[in-house]
DNA sequence: TGTCCACAGGAAATACGGGGGT
DNA sequence: ACCCCCGTATTTCCTGTGGACA
C-alpha cells in the first residue's frame, strides 16, 4: 500500500515536469556536456551576435599573411579569465585551419592547456604529448631528452605550426626554461614555422622574463576586455533559447544575472553557471524561473564554491583553516593576530596527532587562504611591539560552521 | 632621531618519494 | 639492483621593516 502511493507520487512529479519542463535540453547548460559540434555551434551563435567583433578582427588581421604565405610574429593575448580568449581562439584557429586546407597551405595547430599549474616539467611533457612525440612521462626524464624528442618529431615538417599555449604564467618555478626552449631554441632546430599563441591573465608577464628569452621575442598583442553586461545578455539569450522554454523564464531574469556576473567578474562561464543552477532550482520547485531564485542561486553557488574549494584543498591548508576559525571563536574578537592562529594550530595537530608545521609555512597557508578569499590577512605594524599579521575572518558565521565541520570530518 | 621589537617573507638547503634507464 | 633525475614539501637561515618609544 505504502509503496503504491509512494510511487504514485513519484509518477505524479514525474508527470508534471514532463508536461511543463522549463529545461529543454539540460546539456545547453553545461559546456562539459556539449560535443564539439554543438559547442562550436554556440560560439557560431555567440560570434554572429557581435559579441568579440573587435577581437576576431585583429586576429584576423595578425594571421592574414599566412595565405601570402608569409610568416607572422608570435602573438599575445591577455584577458582575465572568463573573458573568451580560450574560446575565440579554439573557434577562430579552427576556422583558419579549415581556410588553409582549402588554399593546400599545410597548417599545424596544436592547443597547451596549461590551466592548472605545473613546473616546466609538466608543460614540455604535455607539450610532446600533444605533438604524438613521446608519451607522458610522471618522472624520470630529463627535460633535455624531452626537448629532444619534441624536435626530433617535428624534424621533417615544413609547414606552419600555430602552438596555443593557454594560460602561458602558470609555469611555476622554472618558466625561463619553458620559454626559452620555445622562443629561442625551438624555430632555430625544426623546419616549420611557428607562430605561438601565448594567452596570459597578467598583462605584464612579457617584463617577467629573461631579457636574453624577451630579446627575441617578437610579438603583436590583443587584448580582451572583460564582456560587459550587454554581451553577456547576447550570450545568456543563446543558453536560454536553447536549453530552456522560454515561456517559463520571468523577463528580466536574463538582465539579472548578467547584471550580477557583469559587476562581479564579467566571467561568461560563470554567468551560465549560474543560469544553469536558477534553472535547476526552478525546475525542482516546479515554478518558473525567477528573480528571487537567481538569487538564491548566487549565494549557493558561492556556498559551494567555498566548500568544495576547501574541501580538494591539502591537508595542512585544511587543518590551518580550522585553526583560524577556533582561534577567532576563543578570542571573541574580529581581529585574530598570527600567533593566536598558530597555537590554535598547534592545539589542533595534538589533537589529530598531526606533526605541526613551522610558523614559516604557516604564514604561507594563511596567505593562500587569503588568495581564495577565504579570509582577509594584513601585515601590521605596532611599533616596538614588532609586527604581525592580522586575520580576519568575514564569511557569514553559518557558511564558517560548515567549513569548520568538513573539515574536521576529512581530518578523522 | 635612532633604536629595536617581533614578526614577514625570500633563498637555499634538506628530506622524501617515485619513475625511468640500464 | 642500482643510479639518476625530477617534483614537492618543509626546514633552516637570514635579511628586511613600520613605527612606538625614549
Amino acid at each position: 500500500m505504502q509503496n503504491a502511493n509512494v510511487s504514485a507520487r513519484i509518477l505524479g512529479h514525474l508527470r508534471a515536469a514532463v508536461d511543463s519542463p522549463l529545461i529543454k535540453n539540460r546539456r545547453f547548460l553545461d559546456d562539459e556536456q556539449l560535443i564539439r559540434s554543438e559547442q562550436l555551434e554556440v560560439l557560431e551563435e555567440i560570434f554572429n551576435a557581435n559579441v568579440r567583433d573587435a577581437e576576431i578582427k585583429e586576429l584576423t588581421s595578425h594571421f592574414a599573411g599566412l595565405l601570402r604565405r608569409d610568416h607572422p610574429c608570435h602573438l599575445a593575448v591577455w584577458g582575465k579569465t572568463g573573458t573568451g580568449k580560450t574560446l575565440t581562439l579554439t573557434y577562430f584557429l579552427n576556422l583558419l585551419t579549415q581556410l588553409c586546407a582549402a588554399e593546400q597551405i599545410p597548417i599545424r595547430t596544436v592547443h597547451l592547456d596549461l590551466t592548472n599549474p605545473g613546473p616546466c616539467f609538466r608543460a614540455l611533457n604535455d607539450l610532446a604529448c600533444l605533438l604524438e612525440a613521446s608519451k607522458y612521462y610522471r618522472r624520470g626524464i630529463s627535460l633535455e631528452e624531452i626537448m629532444q624528442k619534441i624536435e626530433a618529431k617535428l624534424a621533417d615538417y615544413h609547414g606552419y605550426l600555430v602552438l596555443f599555449i593557454d594560460e602561458v604564467d602558470n609555469v611555476r618555478h622554472d618558466k625561463e626554461n619553458f620559454m626559452a626552449f620555445l622562443i629561442r631554441r625551438l624555430p632555430q632546430r625544426i623546419p616549420a614555422k611557428l607562430i605561438l599563441v601565448l594567452v596570459s591573465n597578467h598583462l605584464d608577464w612579457p617584463d617577467r622574463l629573461d631579457a636574453r628569452v624577451k630579446s627575441f621575442l617578437k610579438v603583436n598583442e590583443i587584448v580582451f576586455h572583460p564582456y560587459d553586461a550587454v554581451d553577456l545578455q547576447r550570450i545568456l539569450r543563446i543558453r536560454v533559447e536553447k536549453a530552456l522554454d522560454s515561456r517559463s523564464v520571468i523577463p528580466g531574469v536574463i538582465e539579472k544575472i548578467s547584471a550580477i556576473a557583469s559587476c562581479e567578474h564579467g566571467d561568461a562561464r560563470k554567468a551560465v553557471a549560474l543560469l544553469a543552477r536558477s534553472a535547476y532550482m526552478a525546475e525542482k520547485g516546479h515554478s518558473p524561473l525567477t528573480l528571487e531564485i537567481v538569487d538564491q542561486a548566487a549565494t549557493d553557488l558561492e556556498t559551494d564554491r567555498y566548500l568544495t574549494l576547501i574541501q580538494s584543498a591539502p591537508p595542512q591548508l585544511q587543518l590551518a583553516m580550522a585553526a583560524i576559525i577556533e582561534a577567532k571563536r576563543r578570542s571573541k574578537r574580529t581581529i585574530i593576530r598570527s600567533i593566536d592562529a598558530y597555537n590554535a594550530y598547534h592545539e589542533l595537530c595534538r589533537r589529530f596527532h598531526t606533526r605541526p608545521l613551522t610558523s614559516r609555512v604557516f604564514g604561507d597557508l594563511i596567505a593562500e587562504l587569503d588568495l581564495y578569499s577565504l579570509l582577509r590577512s594584513r601585515i601590521v605594524s605596532r611599533g616596538r611591539y614588532g609586527r604581525t599579521r592580522e586575520i580576519i575572518l568575514n564569511l557569514p558565521g553559518e557558511l564558517v560552521d560548515r567549513i569548520y565541520r568538513v573539515v574536521l570530518d576529512n581530518i578523522q
